[in-house]
DNA sequence: TTGAAAGCGGTACCAG
DNA sequence: CTGGTACCGCTTTCAA
């Protein structure tokens, strides 16, 4: 590998002068540009950055950490952030996480390590009681000054940059949707409730039905696992019940099509005996017939702004402490949503 | 940021000392080892793993460039190679082309630049004419030494390293499966052929049939988009035929999902009227209605495995050159094939 | 058992 | 317009 000694040498030249003119940094008389130039050639030159980062203690190179990269709203979001940061001429890498808050840990000391300039996180935040010792570390990181922004929850962390979306507005839009079309019952199908994201949601719910005059029956909000299976478990549950729901409001889209499954499978026609709606508006729920009604989150929106958030920071271009931004979302009406109304017929016909 | 100056200065020590301590690379009085590691602390110090990679000349990172995060065909390779690595002391730096050509070659010089120890390629491989440049580029790369694995197809590279699958023998499986039920008249709808996946199924193809005594109709060999929409729009052109065929392979899910909703919208039921044979296995299609037979491949292995291979390169583990690795797909039959027949019936009440 | 010092491949200040 | 050279933070040989 040849290096700017070489390159010096044959040209006849000083190393100051051969990164002068590879970095355009200074002017050079374009006879030893020439020569340099050639023995740039001549040699098969190729920049090694590790040594320039570690001169100029900057590698231009962003992170972003998620849970999942199988998970279609994570890639929407991975992709927002990639467009922008080459925009802004910046590498990213992305950091996979399966779920692990080991492995959240390890990738952000490794990105330190790296003297990656800043990083994005999306932290699981689904799990009950997870997230204890990565909040620990970020919380170092930032009292170390170490640039990073946090996408969807803050967790506990004072005065960090955050991108989030309207997960209460959202729910709201959803619900009062469905309250006017007629519903009355409305099932909030989601997870653990004590984190961020689900809370807003269900504080959303809770509105809405408030709003709308609507009573709040507490054994139509349920609990289960945030996959498929949880969804699917969780309607069976439902229509099980004595005076079942009308609708299902679904924390997210996989659960949403568990759910969807579930009325497949009991004959349960939808959105005829029930509407159900779905949230985060993954392509999957264009796939599935009917086509989901979803709350579309602005993910690739989320990726690219949070990514500005972040080199700004990293460049210092003046930020006031602490930004959180809060975008929002939007109703995707599809399929899956109608009046209500037959259910009443089929439960008689059921009993 | 703390150094080892510091921390030498701290303990009264040498970095000579500092950096066996850290390492662990030779003995080192208990003694003094307390002295430093209570300086490594008060100090908060964390490694510089830029100036560490400049002297050793190793980073200790694999790069993985792939054409799409949000295809779940790649992200299971990603999951093998990720996990691969860990197991071996790597760290996976994701790379996502967009499917773009430039964004291949641009990572490709990133990669060289970073010093990243190696990485794994995935061409797309799909448009036509395309991954000349990056090809050239490739063979630029192979002919300094710097190690890589293809994953897929190896493009015209002589004596380089490709962990693939069996396309051929997936196609022929699928086709037999077909035949053996009993089908006559079975389409393969696929994009531009010249290319080696393409190419390797419509062989497996035309083998199947040769084998079962059937003929090969050109007419039942479409080209189109690879995508849902490529899949859509050839079936509708497969069911406008005055002799339809009652089976329809796809050359990947995506299209089969296409070829599905066709179906769907003219009434066409599957797999009562026409079967429909996927490959790929994404886990979309056991999401959709009915669940798509599918050829699987082993994508996660085949990212396992290429990662396994790729860092013995690295590690010059004594390998030959160029190992070609091939993997056994496998035929996933679920709910979209089913015996022929009825098509016949609805056809003639078609006409 | 430990230290001095010469790199690794660049950057950038200070001179000239 | 160009060069000399001290660093960036860590590794590693040689010597003591």
């Amino acid at each position: 590998m040849a290096t700017y000694k070489d390159i010096a040498r044959i040209a006849g030249v000083s190393t100051a002068t051969v990164s002068h003119v590879i970095n355009k940094t200074r002017f050079v008389s374009p006879e030893t540009k020439a020569k340099v130039l050639k023995a740039i050639k001549a040699l098969n030159y190729h920049p090694n950055a590790l040594a320039k980062s570690l001169a100029t203690r900057k590698t231009h190179m962003i992170a972003l950490i998620i849970p999942s990269i199988t998970n279609q709203f994570f890639s929407a979001v991975a992709r927002g952030v990639q467009d922008e940061a080459k925009r802004r001429g910046y590498y990213l890498i992305l950091c996979n996480t399966d779920e692990e808050e080991v492995n959240e840990i390890e990738y952000m000391k490794m990105v330190r390590e790296k003297r990656i300039d800043g990083f994005i996180i999306t932290p699981p935040g689904t799990k009950e009681n997870a997230n204890k010792m990565s909040n620990e570390y970020l919380v170092e990181l930032q009292k170390d000054g170490f640039p990073f922004v946090m996408i969807g929850r803050r967790g506990n962390i004072p005065n960090v940059d955050v991108v989030t979306s309207d997960s209460r507005g959202g729910a709201y839009q959803a619900i009062s949707y469905l309250a006017e079309l007629g519903h009355r019952r409305i099932a909030f199908v989601g997870g653990p409730f004590s984190k961020g994201v689900g809370l807003g949601r269900l504080r959303g719910y809770q509105q809405a039905l408030r709003e709308h005059k609507l009573e709040e029956d507490p054994s139509l909000i349920l609990e289960g696992n945030l996959e498929e299976e949880g969804g699917y478990q969780l309607t069976r549950q439902i229509l099980n019940m004595k005076l079942p729901p009308t609708a299902i409001f679904a924390i997210n889209d996989m659960m949403a099509i568990g759910a969807l499954t579930a009325c497949h499978e009991a004959g349960v026609s939808v959105p005829g005996d029930m509407s159900i709606v779905g949230y985060d508006d993954i392509p999957l729920v264009s796939m599935v017939r009917p086509r989901l009604t979803s709350v579309a989150q602005p993910e690739y929106e989320m990726g690219s702004k949070s990514a500005e958030l972040l080199i700004k920071r990293i460049e210092k271009k003046g930020l006031k402490e602490g930004q959180i931004i809060v975008m929002n979302t939007k109703l995707m009406i599809r399929e899956s949503t109608g009046r209500p109304g037959i259910i009443y017929k089929n439960l008689l016909s059921h009993q």
